[in-house]
DNA sequence: CATGGGATTGACT
DNA sequence: GTCAATCCCATGC
């Protein structure tokens, strides 16, 4: 955890919002499938938008541990949502992983999705978790070396330069600044910055 | 123990 | 633009 290809992940020991802005770029995988991420927001336990604002309960729990782990729950009743958490332990933040653009494994990812275009596999944060087969098993996994993956950024998206904007779909302190895409991208959910 | 509300998506008017 | 699907879990009786 200490030379620069492990500097994303260094990125979750941050302020969450300075995390979810590191991680636009790098990519993420899981058994065989990976995307580069496009877009993401952050979620702190000090505002009432972020699961942990109710302080510590049984679904809560792994957004207080340590940095570095991944946090997945139900969302709709539907479909599981990926954040990986940060800042210290004590602390209820993460950053909600909401899109990529896919890199290896598209096949697999067009038969779990049932369909070919490759904009509409991971192009929300239901959508990638389906794609990349990420159910709610993976809540609490470890994000080094565990099952799910985050990774430096390929070639060419080294010096991506997010652009900024307010959080998607949500009713409480949806004013904040806290959501990050990659100006241009296909793949980045509706609106589009 | 019963109820209600989502960090969404896809189908439909 | 509207709307239902569906389930975990927090809350309240």
């Amino acid at each position: 955890m200490s030379d620069a290809s492990e500097r994303h992940l260094r990125a979750l020991e941050l302020p969450v919002v300075d995390a979810a802005r590191m991680l636009v770029g790098c990519t993420i995988a899981h058994g065989g499938c990976s995307g580069v991420i496009v877009e993401t927001e952050a979620y702190h336990d000090s505002e009432p938008a972020c699961h942990a604002f109710a302080g510590l309960t049984a679904r809560t729990r792994p957004l207080f541990e340590a940095p570095g782990i991944a946090y997945v729950y139900r969302s709709y009743g539907i479909h599981a949502l990926l954040n990986a958490v940060c800042e210290d332990e004590g602390v209820g933040a993460a950053v909600l992983i909401r899109a990529l653009e896919p890199l290896e494994g598209l096949e697999e990812m067009r038969e779990r999705r049932g369909l070919d275009r490759v904009e509409d596999l991971c192009s929300g944060p239901g959508k990638l978790t389906q794609a990349l087969g990420i159910d709610l098993e993976l809540n609490g996994s470890d994000l080094d070396g565990g099952p799910i993956a985050i990774e430096p950024a390929p070639p060419g998206w080294e010096e991506v330069e997010p652009v900024v904007g307010t959080r998607i779909g949500i009713t409480k302190a949806a004013e904040l600044p806290w959501r990050f895409c990659v100006p241009g991208s296909r793949s980045v959910s509706r609106p589009r910055l």
